[in-house]
DNA sequence: GGGACTGTTTATCGTCCGATAAAGAAACCA
DNA sequence: TGGTTTCTTTATCGGACGATAAACAGTCCC
């Protein structure tokens, strides 16, 4: 064949060879697009097309679509993560409402768009263990951080491990925010959403609970984590 | 073959012929937990051996698929769905807490299950418009009365069309509700959640806010639906 | 008891999938 | 320039999928 691939052409990009780590970094870039919309069921053949390549390519830069799958995991989950959330959720030379709105702002402006929300959910629907990892470090990392810097700011000198009422109220928070995402980038309603807004109320009815629930969990509900 | 589908018999279930309308509804019953559990991209031979029946029988009861799937989302979605919920909302004779209260109770109870859930997450990230519907239906047969019920309760003469902050104050109390729906049956988190309790706290956020959120939304903000 | 009917199974088709092998073509280097 | 390397394509395999057709087997009725 003479002309190239007419597919690369329709594309309107490159047609000929790539140095393999421009190929590479395409390919996850336009996998983690790809999945993201058609979900982890999608095939490596219309992934091809899309990018302008033929399928076995594909093949060259991964050992198996399993293998690009977790590399697409990697590269959404893992990449986004930032540890210095946690030690911004600790910093107790700020108010503990100033630490949680800044904290929200950076966390949503990380992981509200629809990659990310799409393959969170495709992954969780899937029983994927690397979802459940995620969801556990947001538990230890973000939401029992804040329950102690909680009691902290109540002033409570009972240091034991957090009880479930307070992890439950935290995760009320952390669910009214998170919701918001959801309805923007899963229900494609229309109409932006003000997420800082959001985040502000959530954070109020937290704040405004969490004293008195605090006082109460540990006098009157003793279970714990 | 003298001995039956071996199947049949490790799945322990009857062998042989069943009246047609026991069968599809059987067939319908088992089609839900096994698609809300795989995904509609689920093979109809591992459907049917779950079952205990060989894969072209289904084809007998449903003319395809899709066929197949779409009366799993009218049996998921519609046939869960009760008027009297509206209604519920509008009774001005009882304090709009206690009805928040009593819809989100029996709300809960309705979707708060794995297969609904589950399903609703799958149908949703596929786009698909029976998804969509049920979402603006939330919107037109539940957010929207609560809007006009809060404003009928702060006892605004004020009648004029929803504003988007009064409706964005009304998905906030949802999606907290929702949000736990999701922690327990998609993140599959181990420990149960109190969800009346959870109601109650974001009934009290909403109720709490609504007054001035309404006044001032009316004032400042006039952006209408 | 023997048709006739209908629920159920076996056998099979065409298509798409993930993956591999071999052929081709661009780039590099002597 | 010619040989080697490396990126890319064509061709293809085995398996799973949705769907259909034909054979089989209970059940009912006369």
């Amino acid at each position: 064949m003479k002309t190239p691939n007419p597919d690369a052409l329709s594309a309107g990009r490159h047609i000929s060879r790539m140095p393999p780590e421009a190929r590479k970094k395409e390919l996850l870039a336009k996998a983690i697009e790809y999945f993201s919309e058609e979900g982890f069921d999608g095939g490596t053949r219309a992934l091809a097309k899309r990018i302008g390549i033929t399928q076995p390519l594909i093949y060259r830069y991964f050992t198996s679509k399993e293998d690009l799958i977790n590399e697409v995991y990697q590269a959404v989950y893992l990449a986004q993560w930032k540890d210095e959330w946690t030690e911004l959720l600790r910093r107790r030379d700020l108010p503990l409402r100033d630490r949680l709105t800044a904290f929200y702002q950076d966390y949503t402006r990380a992981i509200f768009n629809r990659p990310w929300m799409r393959i969170f959910f495709f992954a969780g629907l899937k029983g994927l263990d690397i979802n459940t990892r995620y969801v556990n470090r947001v538990i230890d990392h973000l939401l029992i951080p804040i329950c102690e810097e909680a009691r902290a700011t109540v002033g409570l000198a009972h240091d034991g491990p957090v009880t479930t009422a307070e992890l439950d109220l935290v995760w009320l928070m952390h669910g009214t925010i998170f919701y918001q995402g959801i309805r923007e980038h899963i229900y494609q309603l229309p109409g932006r959403i003000d997420h800082d807004r959001s985040a502000a109320t959530a954070i109020d009815m937290y704040l405004g609970v969490a004293e008195s629930m605090i006082r109460s969990s540990i006098a009157v509900d003793g279970t714990t984590l």
